[in-house]
DNA sequence: GCTCGCCTGAAATTTTTGGTACAGCTTTTC
DNA sequence: GAAAAGCTGTACCAAAAATTTCAGGCGAGC
């Protein structure tokens, strides 16, 4: 318990834990600053230095001591750690009222996961620009537009099954592999009246960027469908939907995914009626004559 | 104008749902900004101008415009705004889980087919046999079985979801398309150490059955996931895994089928980890060097 | 096809902020 | 009671941040 010396710190604990104990060591300016920070946390400490002396009654630069005791090079490190943490602490509140607790079978499990898929579902829907989807599904219902499908290594089923419907509700539409050797010679026609509908999360996968990019390139609108933290297929993207898709598994959820397919479906369906009635009742007959 | 006298608080609405409403009013890089506050609200504000900037792929004055157009005089003013919401959010627990409820406008359209979805995986779950899910998690687990996956017209995309995760956790797996033309020649092969594992909704689709009856016929373990009512394929299916479909559209909801599906994966996946783990990691360390 | 107007980012400018030096004051110690 | 040590705040400076300017560019509309 000696030393002092600071170089050991494991810093396991918050920073608040580490002032209460630390406080007595510091000088009075110092406490009266600890005292304002704890009582506050860490929203005290948030603005600026000369905010932050104000309030505890003190002046800047012994703000900037204690900081500096506190072992931090300066003061934008110091705000920097308290959002961090803050942060952090913001997140396991989401990730731990989960855990089952009752019922260890391999029910629970399945139970467990289906919850997870539901709370991602509820994310995404409240995260979803309701304009962002209006203008998609608008852009979907035109029919001069012509509509082309296109996803990654998983994100690929949920393009064809997109691409499945929307072949019934408005034709004109097609899907694009993502191996580069096979969009190579396609893309070419893509232009200004095109819409490509891309799919891609997380490990965003190269071959599916660089087929937006070229297609931004050429005047296609460019819609994406990915995950929270946006693919980078966002900056050419004239419209972005973001799904949340963590689940408790290896794998990433694309359930979020599908909702957004599915939502834009029934969107387009009922808006362009008039028109995808006789289609779908006319698929429908043929479908019977074979 | 009147009230705030008493009871509950008024929760003018938060800064982000304000955005979500006006997102189509803003240019395409206030777009940008807009995307990757929200999806990491509010912690994406907090940093400086810079740092936001090169978090949205914009440039500063594009952020200083995005704030500009929010009502705020300044950035230092919408980061106080930023900073006094969180801190009021966290005064309130769990308050922040409650979703609004409130407003009708194209959101609800949205907001209610996603219900309906959670309802569905919900009722997907709770009338799920377990001893089913486990017997074919086990099924799915065994090395020694060969499987495969098949689907119709909708559920094909589910089926290739499906075979694109296993073909990475186990191995040994394939999609077989619906066309008969095109599995007549393959069926064959299929024999008693073969698992099939087809996807069918109403309007059951005939060459998946039959294709199904011909596995069955030779001995291959035919595993259903269907909706409610049972495809046809219950008859010759060792076990079926039904999920709940109905939407509030002129189409289906596949979330259940895709909810069995992700959570086959994540049982197989956790079952086999021992192998799995190094199939992954080889077949990571392929993709990067490609 | 051309012009007009709006969007956008590079660079310059201004403002703010964090940081430092130093002198005065308080407290401690002999 | 006086000197030394150590806090603390004022005044100033440097750095960085926010903001404005401006010119290029892209798309809408004629």
């Amino acid at each position: 318990m000696q030393d002092v010396s600071g170089l050991t710190a494991p810093e396991p604990q918050s920073l608040a834990e580490r002032i209460r104990f630390e406080i007595e060591q510091f000088t009075p300016s110092e406490r009266r600053a600890a005292h304002v920070l704890l009582s506050h946390y860490p929203f005290a400490g948030l603005d600026t230095v000369a905010e932050f002396a104000s309030r505890a009654g003190i002046s800047a630069p012994s703000v900037l001591r204690f900081v500096t005791r506190l072992g931090f090079s300066g003061f934008p490190e110091f705000q920097k750690h308290l959002r961090e943490e803050l942060e952090a602490q913001m997140q396991s509140p989401i990730a731990k009222a989960r855990p089952d607790a009752r019922e260890g079978s391999g029910r629970s499990a399945l139970a467990g996961f289906a919850e997870a898929v539901i709370g991602n579902l509820r994310a995404t829907v409240e995260n979803l620009p309701p304009a962002e989807f209006e203008a998609v599904a608008s852009l979907l219902a035109d029919p001069r537009r012509r509509v082309h499908f296109a996803g990654g290594r998983f994100t690929g089923a949920i393009a064809r099954y997109a691409e499945s419907h929307f072949r019934i509700v408005r034709g004109d539409v097609d899907f694009i592999e993502s191996q580069p050797a096979l969009w190579r010679d396609r893309v070419i026609e893509i232009g200004r009246r095109d819409v490509l509908v891309a799919f891609d999360i997380r490990r965003y996968q190269d071959d599916v960027i660089a087929l937006c990019e070229t297609a931004a390139r050429q005047g296609a609108t460019v819609v994406l469908v990915t995950d929270q933290w946006l693919s980078p297929i966002a900056r050419v993207a004239r419209h972005v939907l973001p799904a949340h898709i963590v689940a408790p598994s290896n794998w990433d959820s694309s359930a979020g995914l599908l909702l957004i397919v599915e939502a834009l479906v029934a969107a387009v369906t009922s808006r362009t009626w008039e028109t995808a009635r006789p289609r779908m009742e006319a698929i429908e007959r043929l479908r019977k004559g074979s």
